[in-house]
DNA sequence: CCTACCGATCGGTAGG
DNA sequence: CCTACCGATCGGTAGG
């Protein structure tokens, strides 16, 4: 489910040139990279790209929306789970934290460079972002009230953890003298004990 | 010291000039905001703007140098303190934070869009934010030697919390419910919770 | 998938 | 500070 391939079969064109597309948006921005370099890339020329695709917007549109995507239906499986306040967020950041490792490019360009998007795209994806961490933040309350969590403002406990999950970027183009999995448990270790009661 | 003017004194042509690229910068991103745009809101025509700065990417050393500039000289006065590791840690945090609600254009222009320098500026900054990295994680890694911190990766803690407090632009730009002390106060807690041994 | 090419817009300059 | 204008580059199209 969702746009971002996991195996290496069925590999269209298409899909090649989103790669190399969110790849350049990620090192240069969104307005930085042009069309003639995204077909360099991939080998052809600037014009054989519109066979695939209809717009550069339309690129910035499919990698901001599988994301989008992705962390909604995150979002509603974990909400429909029988786990525990505590464990749902630790789910849900350990989710934010794979695809930041696995999914680099895509999750950094659609964090990044959304605001590029154009109407109705731009607003719908505003309306997204909203909606997500609203939920995410309802999910804090409640365990604020149930005292699983200390007294905390959750909205903005909820820009902390995914802001911070979202600056793994530096960690990613460095000398990675820590690997993915130590990453992953330093990062949760930090951001649940922020989270509990002392 | 420093660029960003606390008074009305003195407030230049080219001041005005820095102020309202550092808003456009911030709405639209550097590549995203023209010339023509800036010279619209200060109100003269493009051609004129070169009057006061040598180019666009003029425009942009400022803000970047500026804010990095201030980072330096607050990193070199904690170093020099006699305060605790934690204290350290806890007044640098607060020092990221006044800046992001007090120079919020300037601060976020300048860690999201330092890419588009040109050397050799770009290559400085780079060595600017790494070097602020490794002192700041120098701290942490001495609080973690005196037992004051729970043992934890310290560069990946550096970025964590320097991130976190950067993501503050969804708030400021969101309806305001909370005052910015408030939100300093989440914060810290927050984030000095993550660092302290449980 | 390529060649050829377009209108628009960009950062910036000349000259007053 | 403005008018007038430049070369370069952009996203995208026509036609094969």
């Amino acid at each position: 489910m969702g746009r971002i391939k996991t195996t290496n079969k069925e590999i269209s064109r298409k899909d090649i040139i989103i790669e190399k597309a969110a790849s350049l948006f990620k090192e240069k921005g969104f307005k930085a990279a042009s069309m003639r370099e995204i077909a360099d890339v991939v080998g052809v020329e600037a014009a054989s790209l519109y066979n695939h695709i209809k717009s550069k917007n339309e690129l910035l549109n499919i990698i901001c929306f599988d994301v989008a995507n992705r962390y909604t239906h995150k979002m509603e499986e974990v909400e429909a789970s029988e786990l525990s306040v505590l464990a749902k967020i630790e789910s849900l950041l350990r989710f934010h934290i794979d695809g930041m490792i696995h999914h680099f490019e895509q999750v950094y360009v659609s964090d990044r460079e959304w605001k590029h998007l154009d109407n109705p795209y731009l607003s719908n994806m505003q309306n997204q972002r909203r909606t997500y961490r609203k939920r995410f933040a309802a999910i804090i309350e409640q365990g604020i009230k149930q005292k699983e969590i200390k007294k905390i403002d959750a909205s903005t406990t909820v820009l902390i953890m995914l802001h911070a999950i979202g600056g793994i970027e530096s960690w990613h183009r460095s000398t990675q003298k820590i690997s993915g999995k130590e990453l992953e448990e330093n990062m949760i270790t930090f951001l649940m004990d922020g989270l509990r009661k002392i």
